[in-house]
DNA sequence: ACCCTACCGGAGCGGCTGCTCCGTTTCGGT
DNA sequence: ACCGAAACGGAGCAGCCGCTCCGGTAGGGT
């Protein structure tokens, strides 16, 4: 007992490590497209799986939502900081802006980040959404306090609400009103007064 | 055939409109404490009334609780009607913190509006509840146009759309958090520029 | 007081969901 | 080639859901 390994030896067999991957493929797509209820049986087909399988490697439909979302979130957050210019208010309104267009391919993504925000109820599984893009939000603001473009008074806290609250409309209303309700939102967080609205 | 009534004769029973009123009270308490996906059985179980009483009053599921909706979403409408005091801009951002504060204890109000934009698939049957709100808040951006205090591009719709987004929120942070976003968003509504906000 | 009728209640049906069990297959070291 | 451990698949279980069915009950016109 006291001489067995701290971790097991490196995957012993290859299909095994394969079908991992796709489990957490094909749960990562179906909530994009569904949202987080999703049946474990079509996720189990969709990977070309049993249901042995899945249960195998995750103990619950949980913990496979949860390792499938952290693969989802943590690319998301690559891409948004390749992304960026160094332009303060420029880099702070696109990652906004393609957050929710990322939101409006995926409808459940953003749903997974809500259940994410501290003082929910069992929000420990999903705090690492939180812990991907977080700091990344923290960093935006910090450097459109320092270019003196947005108001001094707002937190990275209130940027991540107000993503997650744009982001529950985006999938349901046309591109146009979501875009219109960004811009006044980003008005109101800008230092200087109102600027014209995109489209009609 | 031809000879009967358009409608049936006032109700022939006593207890049938009791118990139609006990579930319509049942639905519209669940649906504000849990949201749109209740349980049929619990609603009859708070109604006190049995399963068959349920489905002769109702249709179905849906149908209940669209009726429910109903009268939760006129009751509003009258009371913010009831609460304007002529000065636009008041009126308008009172609306909007009344209606979130609402929606903060019955979580599931803003979800069946939400269910109600337009586009959304099978939308028909949550119509009234826009229509028993859309008119006020119609009144209420065309009051603040002409007073001159909100910003000419915006449209009702733009603050419908605001109110849906901020009500998804609303019930899932503390309160500040979510007056910080609202007094974020006027600003951005208003012509003039930012105003300091409230809370920490 | 009577009876017909509309209304009441809740057991039960079919379908869906998360999860388990176990006989079978396959990997990979020897 | 061989073999044991590990992984595979999917039928099946228990529980939940919306909804129906039918024997019993009670309202209200006469």
């Amino acid at each position: 007992m006291t001489s067995l390994p701290a971790a097991a030896a490196r995957a012993a067999r290859s299909d095994a490590a394969r079908n991992r991957g796709r489990l957490l493929d094909a749960a990562a797509g179906l909530i994009a497209e569904r949202g987080s209820d999703v049946d474990v049986r079509e996720i189990a087909r969709r990977a070309e799986v049993g249901m042995g399988t899945l249960y195998r490697h995750f103990p619950t439909k949980e913990a496979l939502l949860d390792a499938a979302l952290e693969h989802v979130f943590t690319s998301w957050a690559t891409a948004a900081t390749a992304s960026l210019t160094g332009r303060a208010w420029p880099d702070l309104s696109r990652f906004l802006a393609d957050a929710l267009t990322r939101q409006t391919a995926s409808p459940g993504l953003l749903d997974a980040y809500c259940q994410a925000l501290p003082g929910q109820a069992g929000n420990t599984a999903r705090q690492h959404c939180r812990q991907q893009v977080g700091p990344l939000i923290a960093e935006l603001v910090r450097a459109a306090h320092e270019s003196g473009e947005l108001r001094p008074d707002i937190t990275a806290e209130d940027v991540s609400l107000l993503l997650v609250a744009l982001g529950r409309i985006a999938p349901v209303v046309p591109e146009p009103a979501w875009r219109r309700i960004l811009h006044v939102s980003l008005d109101g967080l800008r230092t200087t007064a109102a600027t014209p609205l995109p489209g009609a």
